[in-house]
DNA sequence: ATAATGTTTGAAACCGGTTTCAAGACGAAC
DNA sequence: GTTCGTCTTGAAACCGGTTTCAAACATTAT
């Protein structure tokens, strides 16, 4: 069954009599049209159920109303909280997202930025990744481009994005001023920027607070849960002594929390903890996490709506984004 | 710069020297063409890297090679594996996925809906929610309806799920081999349908062991964190005494975890713990979580390539799905 | 050799919108 | 009363594909 046709802008017309033209006019409030008709054309769609056919939209207009969005992990908090940022952003500017997911894998990227770009998106926000400015750029110069949680001296400002130096020096300022003064840090992928920014800001603050830093007591990760486990494993078996970890990212946090926890070491009592993120999970770890906390759904509204200026091209400028440091439990006064 | 002009089927064919008719039917193979001809029109494509446009193809041919995926939650991880599943399961098919997030409110999920069907997709994966099976049904006659992880009526064959009863009485079972007696259980929301399945296996397990259950052990949850925190909260206001809790998913189980923390209660020592999905986090819980698989890479994959097939028009039966229990560290034996 | 059949092929119609263009209506200015 | 400019409107072209249709050609049967 269903409606064995889809009422076309035509049936509009003739049901109004008016022309196909004047239709698409109130349509899209182009072209002034007398009340009269237009109230009949209104009466009309909303009679027949009227729904425009995207894809004659599309083709004639050469707009999709489409916003194209590469994140690089659906499903992790982070990824997910811009998304949802997006989704409010665009929310009835009459265009709607359509998410991929780059997975973290350069040729996937590739391909999900080959969809989108297939799908003629009027819009491009790619979050994360590993894709090179350089590509970026020149995709940039087919349809708007912006990037979020990242920084690209090519499309600088394009680039939306937290001092995550300043973030991590904040945070391990916090353990300094706990008393810590041998702290270990996990890293994130090297091929990660967010990685050096943040273990510069580490260095930093030990630089700051006059502490010398020992550099076994950095440990590379990758991000990942599994890396945080072994991380605290090769601490221990380098030997070196530490009161605090600073994880540079939540999922790592876990890792190592789990690491402590096989061998009977507390947290924070024995040893303190910190991560970065905030994702929902660490208010619920044991003890609750100290994380810095970024503005991942403020993040995601901006570049909606700054997309939405870029289409309009009309000028646009970001807000600062700041972090901030959620403090719970996993941290203690160093004794 | 960049391509001022896109390339066209008619570029093609001009380079080619045949018609667009021609290249159409190379591009789509319905139709025999000369050998010669064939290969003149795959360089001319290869040549001018020609991309077809996606509006254009939608249009004439009535298709948009997309799949809507409408899904509850995009970023919690069990949504997020499914949508994997859907991903990889559509790759190389030709069809791209489109996803919306109904998060759980009737009204968004209304909206997705009528935007995945603006964008007129081909078939449409609808994964939990509240959408009445009237309604999807009602969808079904227009697109072909997959619904993943819920169980309706009216769309009986095309319901993808597990048993969840079963696998509730697996988990129960499990705690009453290791010889609990009292056992709590927080359930997930009212107006869902694994809350009551998983409930019935529940109560089927104590039933079938000859074990008399409290109706006092039984608390209401919502399947959020949040949730189980309270729940811990309510069952010791009451004042049962139990050994085990099992949690109709692991949100809930992290945040029993939490609260039993709080009051210094050890996990598993003094009190067993039990959750339902198996998200990634679940495995770094102190102590690791023990809970209830669901294959939700599978359910997604299953989705997409059932879609494919209905889309053919050709018959496909799904595979039996199996939950299996996680045997972790959260569960001990009852002294 | 002729008729019947089958295979390739291009022209043209079509999908459902948007946009250009020119004509018609109307009020203001001369 | 003309002329001019502005506003509203419909016809038609166009976007870039797919599909129908009939013609052209090749193949086989009679």
């Amino acid at each position: 069954m269903a409606q064995k046709k889809r009422v076309t802008i035509q049936d509009i017309a003739r049901k109004a009599n008016v022309s196909k033209s004047t239709v698409s006019r109130v349509l899209n409030d182009t072209t002034p049209v007398a009340p009269e008709k237009e109230t009949a054309v209104l009466a009309a769609i909303a009679e027949l159920n009227y729904q425009p056919n995207i894809f004659a939209r599309g083709l004639a207009g050469g707009q999709s109303l489409s916003i194209g969005a590469l994140t690089q992990n659906i499903g992790s908090a982070f990824y997910d909280t811009i998304m949802r940022g997006i989704i409010s952003g665009l929310k009835g500017s009459g265009y709607s997202p359509i998410f991929t997911d780059g997975r973290w894998e350069l040729e996937e990227q590739q391909n999900s930025l080959q969809t989108l770009l297939e799908r003629r998106v009027d819009g491009l926000i790619v979050v994360g990744g590993t894709l090179s400015g350089a590509a970026l750029s020149k995709i940039n110069e087919q349809v708007p481009v912006i990037v979020v949680a990242r920084e690209l001296e090519e499309l600088q400002e394009r680039c939306l994005f937290v001092d995550n130096q300043q973030a991590a020096y904040d945070a391990t300022r916090f353990l300094i001023e706990a008393g810590h003064k041998q702290i270990a840090h996990i890293t994130g992928e090297a091929a990660h920027q967010d990685t050096h920014r943040r273990k510069a800001g580490f260095v930093q603050a030990h630089a700051d607070a006059g502490i010398e830093l020992n550099p076994d007591l950095i440990v590379e990760g990758t991000f990942r849960r599994q890396s945080g486990i072994l991380a605290v494993e090769t601490l221990f078996t380098r030997g070196n002594s530490f009161s605090a970890i600073f994880a540079a990212n939540d999922q790592m946090a876990f890792g190592a929390r789990l690491a402590l926890f096989r061998r009977g070491i507390r947290v924070p009592e024995d040893i303190s903890l910190i991560g970065f993120d905030d994702q929902p999970d660490s208010a619920y770890m044991t003890p609750p996490l100290t994380t810095v906390r970024q503005p991942a759904d403020l993040l995601g509204e901006t570049a909606a709506a700054y997309m939405l200026q870029l289409i309009k091209k009309k000028p646009f400028t970001p807000p600062p984004f700041t972090t901030d440091l959620i403090i719970r439990e996993s941290v203690a006064l160093f004794r």
